[in-house]
RNA sequence: GGGCGUGUAGCUCAGCGGGAGAGCACUUCGUUGACAUCGAAGGGGUCCCUGGUUCAAUCCCAGGCACGCCCA
């Protein structure tokens, strides 16, 4: 016997055991011969990670897909496994180095560092993983896979080396978002942009050699309002330790007020005054002339929109900041430094770029600041010596011009602090040329995207794509596979020794100094003095880019690369469009020629009850583990899978899990209850064979919810399909079937109790496997517990049980048992709103019973009774004075209820209920009144409200029958 | 500024051209042998506003208002 309420926390692990023991969840377990193959691949969560909302959600939706097809007897297998994490881990690691006062990573060194975080992997690296099983994730453990594991960093090897030789790959000097903590770059997508307070100051660029000229303000008329003299520019800035970079002052070319000076030098008002340098003023259609002063200087390394207008200008770019964003301390001092910029000046043409970056143009008093320091000796320096732009105060003195305002300022979504762009030297790969196929592909169909409104996201952002700077300033992760010559020249190989011919090769047929060079090094037999790796690493991305197929095996020609690529559908979060979806579209294409899956599909983001994103520092953070532990995984999962609704978040309540786990708590009682009677184990009914109503009745819902259950999952609509397993499995076979069954339980027909044990215990059986990818806990134990009652085993888990595919329907017994549930509502109803005691009872007396109708009520009478609190059945040719009346079709149901019987109420009652009768019988007459709609509307459409008309006319003709009696009675 | 989306019961949300729904919350009643993690009955809506299309609009279209998210 089940217990009497179901236990999730001991429940679940025991049953997670056998899972494991019997190896449930290895690719291909319970697949039929020569059966279709179905594939997730998970993408993959990060190493140091825990399990959030947004992971629960992501995997739960998963494996309800990875279950109802294993069901269903396909070939699956849902890949698993982690991403290395570069920054991420490098983070955490470093910080417990720091705990624990241990030397820095710096200290002691790549390899060592390596080492340690190899350590710390395994000993807690991946816990996520262990979560995931506890939400009961059927993932194939076995092949569970690493980003940094041999297979797939070789994999990645390949696919660098190859896209480098295709020309997909290059190195270059480029304005990089660099995070100063870290000491790395990083993604535009790590860089969190947010309003801040900030400032804007306002400077006067002096115009050289002492240049004047007339600066004219108009209105949007053209009045003159302002006409003046000036022997200098004023421009605004909210970064003023970036002037020392400046490479020129910009503004409209199409702005009048600075025509005169365009093309002119001015000085950039900071730094010792005799080594000021000369900057030109230059036209570009980037400075917006209603914006501050119209004017913009440009600082072409320190900024992503000066950058490109420096580029356009052949302006040079010159870098401010060491690796920690403080301001340089390399180089020769100030002075010399400022004649280089000078002469390079001078020469014109286009700048040489790494000559240019050699030059550290900060002056040596500022050497060494952190750039927040600077900044304000900067503005205090032009502020001295009386070159910013004044206003007049309250008080009518004289004050340094600064405006309040918020501006975007670029955050690292990990450190947290300010990122600078900088001008680095950096790996890039041709994200546009990768993009075109993976483009082509979603407007060509060969991968669709759920809901569909994401493809336009998609194809905004691939079309729009940067390059893709794919080299990380760290140790943790793939080092890139390139290696350097003594003269700088780069050999490009999936390992050293493979470089390293490759360079000898190269240098000997270059023949000149170099190749005496390696010469001599071979013949001292010192190899490696030759080459030097580049020390690099590639971002995490690119890795779990290859993610589809590295992991199943490439660049071997793996059974299961042939087997499972491409994958069925990768399941995300639609913040993940660009990181996942997006690259492993363009990485899947590029090695395999293949898109990586079919279908994509984007579920909502988890927020708090209130909709709120949720996240630590607000502290709405909920936690899906102590969820689980508190209503167990099943009702966490059928959560998150009703809520599901294409295309909405999902605001969660931890109350509406406590709701899903009681729905939980009913069917194992209900369960519980069909074992008391007998009913456990239905392997053996036959639908077709069955001959009690109810029975045909719950079938026939069965198989149409059955249906809607598969429908729903293949479209995914996981929320349709949870609801509609709800409704079937509380409302109809928790409720009415259950109450049903109770008379025949009860009774003395051997026959029909036979059949509703053994139709009980199938249609449990089937609604369990149709709610296993949604509760697998309590399924796969109610699965073996009501086998065991019988002293049986299953042949198979319920996670490998045939999934429902019931044809049966008796359209018949349904409308039967509906209009038994109508009587018995219509009675309590009107028992309630009598305030009839519900100890007490009363005979029904029905009026005008047609023969069905008459058949009906014996075959129900015991239920009849039971449920609606009936003493006995009797026929009438009239009510009995005193009832309350019923209508229910074409019958009038009677309650004598003597005394018990307030007149007055009843009279109202049926008044009510005849006035709604009659609007009802109105609104029909009039549409079907109308020529329009007889003749534009579709044939079945009148047919049906013809129907509903006759009803709505036998119903009010009843109801008027009935409150003409009581007003007798009165 | 560009894009996407959302306004339906007190709350959270389904529905989406022909009868306004669910869960939770609320009110009243209930210890009948599955279940109080329950059962019975009930109250509660200008389906954001304004136009348009249509025989018919909560649903389609346009505009507006409000809110959310993403990207500049």
């Amino acid at each position: 016997m089940l217990d009497k309420t179901y236990d999730a926390g001991s429940v679940e692990p025991a049953i997670a055991k056998r899972w494991e023991e019997e190896d449930a969840f290895a690719a291909g377990a319970n697949a039929q011969t020569g059966a279709e193959p179905y594939c997730i691949v998970i993408p993959p969560p990060n190493v140091t990670g825990s399990l959030h909302m947004g992971h629960a959600l992501n995997s739960t939706l998963q494996d309800i897909l990875v279950r109802f097809e294993r069901m269903r007897g396909k070939n699956v297998l849902w890949q698993t496994g982690m991403d290395h994490a570069g920054i991420a881990t490098q983070m955490v690691v470093e910080r417990q180095f720091a705990e624990r006062g241990e030397p820095t990573r710096r200290e002691m060194g790549r390899e060592a560092f390596i080492d340690r975080i190899w350590e710390w992997k395994a000993q807690s690296g991946g816990h996520i993983a262990t979560q995931l099983k506890r939400l009961g994730a059927s993932c194939d453990w076995s092949r569970e896979r690493f980003t940094m594991d041999e297979g797939l960093s070789r994999a990645v090897r390949e696919v660098f080396v190859s896209l480098y030789k295709d020309g997909l790959i290059y190195r270059g000097k480029r304005l990089v978002n660099w995070d100063p903590t870290f000491e790395t770059a990083i993604s535009d997508l790590e860089v969190e942009n947010r309003e801040t307070d900030g400032h804007m100051w306002h400077f006067r660029y002096p115009l050289a050699d002492g240049e004047t000229y007339e600066y004219v303000e108009k209105d949007a008329e053209g009045n003159v309002t302002l006409r003046e003299t000036r022997d200098y520019i004023s421009i605004a800035t909210t970064r003023p330790e970036t002037m020392l970079g400046d490479g020129a002052v910009a503004v409209h070319p199409s702005d009048e007020r600075y025509a005169p000076i365009v093309g002119k030098l001015c000085e950039i008002p900071v730094g010792p005054k005799e080594h000021r340098r000369l900057i030109p003023i230059i036209a570009d259609a980037y400075p917006d002339p209603d914006f501050g002063s119209g004017a913009v200087k440009i600082t072409g390394a320190h900024d992503f929109n000066d950058y490109a207008v420096a580029v356009r200008n052949g302006i040079p770019l010159f870098r401010l900041m060491d690796e920690k964003a403080a301001l340089r301390s390399d180089g020769e001092p100030y002075a010399e430094e400022v004649a280089r910029a000078k002469a390079i000046r001078e020469e014109g043409g286009k700048p040489d770029a790494a000559r240019v970056d050699a030059i550290n143009l900060v002056p040596d008093e500022y050497r060494g600041l952190d750039r927040f320091e600077a900044r304000r000796r900067v503005v205090e320096a032009i502020t001295a010596e009386g070159l910013a732009v004044t206003t007049t105060d309250a008080e009518g003195n004289s004050v340094p011009f600064v405006e309040n305002r918020t501006i975007m300022q670029p955050f690292g979504d990990r450190s947290g602090v300010v990122i600078e762009p900088m001008l680095t030297d950096q790996w890039f790969a041709d994200a546009e040329t990768l993009a075109r196929p993976a483009l082509d592909a979603v407007r060509e169909g060969r991968t669709r995207i759920v809901p569909e409104n994401w493809t336009k996201t998609y194809y905004g952002w691939m079309e729009d794509i940067q390059p893709w700077c794919i080299s990380r300033q760290l140790w943790w992760g793939h080092q890139i596979p390139a290696w350097y010559g003594p003269d700088g020249h780069v050999f490009v190989e999936r390992d050293e020794e493979t470089a390293l011919s490759a360079a000898i090769q190269y240098y000997i047929a270059h023949g000149g100094p170099m190749k005496a060079f390696i010469e001599d090094k071979l013949e001292n037999f010192k190899p490696g003095e030759i080459l030097e790796r580049d020390e690099d690493v590639l971002d995490t991305w690119f890795s779990s880019a290859l993610w589809p197929f590295s992991t199943l095996g490439w660049p071997d020609d793996a059974r299961e690369l042939k087997t499972y690529y491409p994958t069925n559908v990768l399941v995300t979060g639609f913040d993940l469009i660009f990181f996942w979806v997006a690259r492993m579209m363009m990485m899947g294409l590029y090695v395999m020629d293949e898109v990586p899956f079919d279908t994509v599909y984007f579920h909502a983001l988890v927020r708090d009850k209130n909709g709120a994103k949720m996240s630590k520092s607000k502290g709405n953070v909920i936690d899906p583990v102590e969820l689980v532990d508190e209503y167990g995984a099943d009702a966490l999962r059928f959560t998150l899978a009703i809520m599901a609704a294409k295309g909405r978040d999902v605001k969660l309540d931890p109350s509406r899990v406590a709701g899903y786990r009681n729905f939980g708590t009913k069917l194992w009682n209900a369960t519980r209850f069909a074992q008391m009677n007998g009913a456990a184990g239905g392997d053996t009914f036959v639908p077709e064979k069955a001959k009690l109503t109810i029975d045909r009745w719950i079938l026939t819902e069965l198989g149409r919810t059955a249906r809607e259950v598969t429908e729903a999952l293949e479209d995914y609509r996981f929320n349709d399909a949870a609801a509609s397993l709800y409704r079937f499995v509380w409302n109809q076979l928790c409720d009415w079937y259950v109450e049903l069954a109770k008379p025949i339980f009860g009774g003395d027909e051997p026959y029909a109790k036979r059949e509703l044990q053994s139709c009980m215990a199938y249609v449990l059986d089937e609604a369990g496997k149709l709610l296993h990818p949604f509760m697998p806990f309590m399924t796969e134990e109610l699965w073996r517990q009501t086998a065991a009652e019988r002293g049986e085993t299953r042949e198979t888990l319920a996670c490998h049980a045939p999934w429902p595919e019931i044809a049966f329907a008796d359209e018949e017994a349904a409308a039967e048992i509906n209009w038994l549930v109508e009587v018995v509502s219509a009675i309590r109803s009107a028992r309630a709103e009598m305030n009839v005691p519900p100890s007490a009872k009363a005979p029904l007396v029905v009026v005008g019973a047609d023969a069905t109708t008459a058949e009906r009520l014996e075959r129900h009478e015991a239920a009849i009774m039971r449920l609606a609190r009936v003493e006995r059945i009797e026929k009438a040719d009239e009510p009995p004075r005193g009832s309350v009346q019923l209508v229910v079709e074409e019958a009038t149901m009677c309650l004598p209820l003597g005394e018990l019987i307030d007149l007055d109420g009843e009279a109202e009652r049926l008044s009510k209920a005849l006035a709604k009768a009659e609007q009802e019988v109105a609104r029909l007459e009039k549409k079907l009144a109308n020529e329009k709609f007889v003749a534009n509307a579709k044939p079945g459409i009148v047919e049906a409200e013809r129907e509903k008309l006759a009803e709505a006319h036998e119903t009010r003709d009843k109801l008027t029958l009935a409150e003409g009696r009581i007003r007798q009675a009165r």
